[in-house]
DNA sequence: CATGAATGAGGCTTCATTCAT
DNA sequence: CATGAATGAAGCCTCATTCAT
């Protein structure tokens, strides 16, 4: 079910997954580099604008080889998918924040967040372009929960700790906390292209950047601060 | 030029903007109806996605139409886009504030800005699209700070207002304001699939729908309120 | 660029000139085969009577091997202009004349250059499309001018010997002299629908071609000979 | 059987030649306009390069105008040759060579010849554009012969009068040595792109264009003279 | 595993022509 | 006569996919 299940299904063999391959993917040869080629075109430019020959001549490899490994394009799509979260999502388990009070463990969080999003612009994309596919692929990613688990675990115990030493408010969700972190460290990369143009305030500018994390930050905590 | 940046552009006519068109682009006509109808399709599948087979088919009009107004493809994602923003802008004109106290008022800008994306996905969508394209096209848009402004216009009086009596912050900056009503409202709508997926959460449904509402209201006004 | 001057040549590889061809391609293989009736089909109806879908229905091959060897429709063109240069001069050099006195030589070269003209139709009628194109294409033909050198090449050598023998005027232009040459034999072919059709006079008739042969000798002929 | 002979000639009414037209079609009013724009077209881009919709721009009417006055593109593109004859034709009737010697009158057909081919352009293209359709539309001009009827007339009085005085070969055909004048004028117009990229040498550039008419001159003088 | 060649469906665009007013 | 709008056929080109080697 990983590739091929929307359209001309009919003749493929879909091996999938195949090839000794570690969960790691940044290991070299053919497959890992497809995948990593892939990420970059998908995120440039989504799923229908992506273009299987430009993946296969930036990577050097054969067209062929795209079908060998991944069943098409679909499949490399939700290959490319998975991938782009798991390796955002890695970020999270690397914090160690149980050292730290509640206050400045959020506020790391969430500065930590708001950079990582715009340090990874392709994840962001490639986000967009699944929700304008209506997430009808990332619905095949089995473990897509489980890789998020984390970032939402994180933030259950700091806002237990910061609930329980009475520096948080007491009916913090995380779910929703971690939404709004989320939505306003996404919107900054994925709207920057209008929102620059409109506005006319470049969201990449380092001083821009700076000041709307701080922003993001004073938001967030002021949200939590118990009354 | 605004359409024909591709092919042969040398003898096209391209009588963009033609026949007695009011402002408003919801009346009948061929090319009403077009813009209608492209709105849709492009919102759903993005620029490379969208089909003009299709936009032809479904508008009940010639293809050729779609040549003869708006000069192809792009020419036509255009206008579409324009379009989009002039209607979803068009309601924040419609707000009439300056009676209220700032607080309220905000209450009912933030509540207001965040139903009405949930209402209008296809201007999202179409957002979305345009920052995947990085924004190419809307730079073509010469309109388009104008038809935003209002938007920042508004929220800047009313900042204006309640820092005059008190109720306030008196460092708010109004785009920064602007941002992050739009990132978190933005965000329910854009990301809801994946979101949905990820998280299990259905943000349409409406009982998710007001408690995050209720949230993000309650985000913005303790942000905003004077310490 | 040689191929692809119109739309989106971003990513097209164009891959030209693949495949291990030699400089001849009256050989057989899909590329050739596809130059051989590009060359029928360019000189038949010019440029943009030509019909890309035609060509590939009598190559027998799919239409996307046009895009494949030679990247679009004036890659093809371009393409087939330099294999009618290539075969129409490929003849001069097997004339071997050095043996011959300089007027038998030279009566032989006309003559001959004249019936050529009459045998390859298509060569003249690619000539006459690319200059109703003001030699748009013919100038991406890098190597026409080497191309063409040895008819020149021949002629000065002949008006060179010529000359010094004493049986030809002493001011003679090799250039000139082939102008004149190529314009008896091209007109007789190029203009002999209107001519045939306005004097009554088929060209093509093998009596008035070589009474028309006859009189283009005897032409250059009287004009070279010493007073 | 003007318009509309080959393709589409279902429901056509074609109302040809209607308004009141003198015969000369320089006049101005919107069908002489058509046809001069009609000859700039056609001249350039040949039949099928030329489009309809650029006639109608440049003409400033609406296209429904050409199909009113020539019935379709066919009909005016013979409406458009046929005048180019036409005008290209006039000027041989205001020679007035009776009072010239021959030698000196033939000098001055050729000279004159040869110039006004450079001159006229656009009629060197006509011709070769329907030499590339196969004189296929020539053929509906019922007086082109006649047209055409003077300048051989003009020449075979000369030649008959040149056998007559002596200066002349007495073998001449007229028909003959006008498609030879013909030929070295119409060479230098209809292959100038080609030519002068082959062989760098602008035949527009006037000195060029002189030495060549004093070239051609010479050869049809030496052809033509008694021995 | 890897490659170059081939395929076929479908995509965007053009253009001569016609129609209603 | 004149116009803007509409039509439909056909044109060029792209692209995911497959095949033979």
């Amino acid at each position: 079910m990983n590739a091929k299940t929307t359209t001309a299904a009919k003749k493929t063999p879909v091996k999938k997954a195949k090839a000794p391959r570690a969960e790691a993917a940044e290991e070299d040869g053919t497959r890992a580099t497809i995948l990593n080629v892939a990420i970059q075109e998908f995120s440039r430019h989504g799923l229908s604008g992506a273009r299987i020959d430009t993946i296969a001549a930036e990577t050097g490899a054969n067209k062929g080889m795209i079908y060998y490994y991944f069943g098409g394009k679909e499949g490399l799509y939700v290959a490319a998918l998975e991938e782009s979260y798991r390796r955002f999502r890695r970020v999270e388990s690397e914090f160690h924040l149980d050292d730290l009070p509640p206050v400045p463990a959020l506020r790391t969080i969430v500065a930590s967040t708001f950079d990582y999003h715009a340090q990874h612009p392709e994840f962001i994309r490639m986000v967009m372009t699944e929700n304008i596919n209506n997430g009808e692929y990332v619905r095949k990613i089995a473990e897509l929960q489980q890789i998020n688990r984390p970032a939402i675990a994180l933030l259950d115990r700091l806002c237990k700790r910061g609930i329980a030493e009475g520096v948080f408010r007491s009916d913090l969700d995380p779910v929703d906390l971690h939404m709004s972190i989320s939505a306003l460290s996404f919107y900054n990369v994925s709207n920057q292209h209008t929102f620059s143009f409109i506005f006319g305030r470049d969201l990449t500018a380092p001083a821009v950047h700076s000041a709307r994390r701080d922003s993001v930050v004073d938001m967030i905590l002021r949200f939590v601060r118990a009354p």
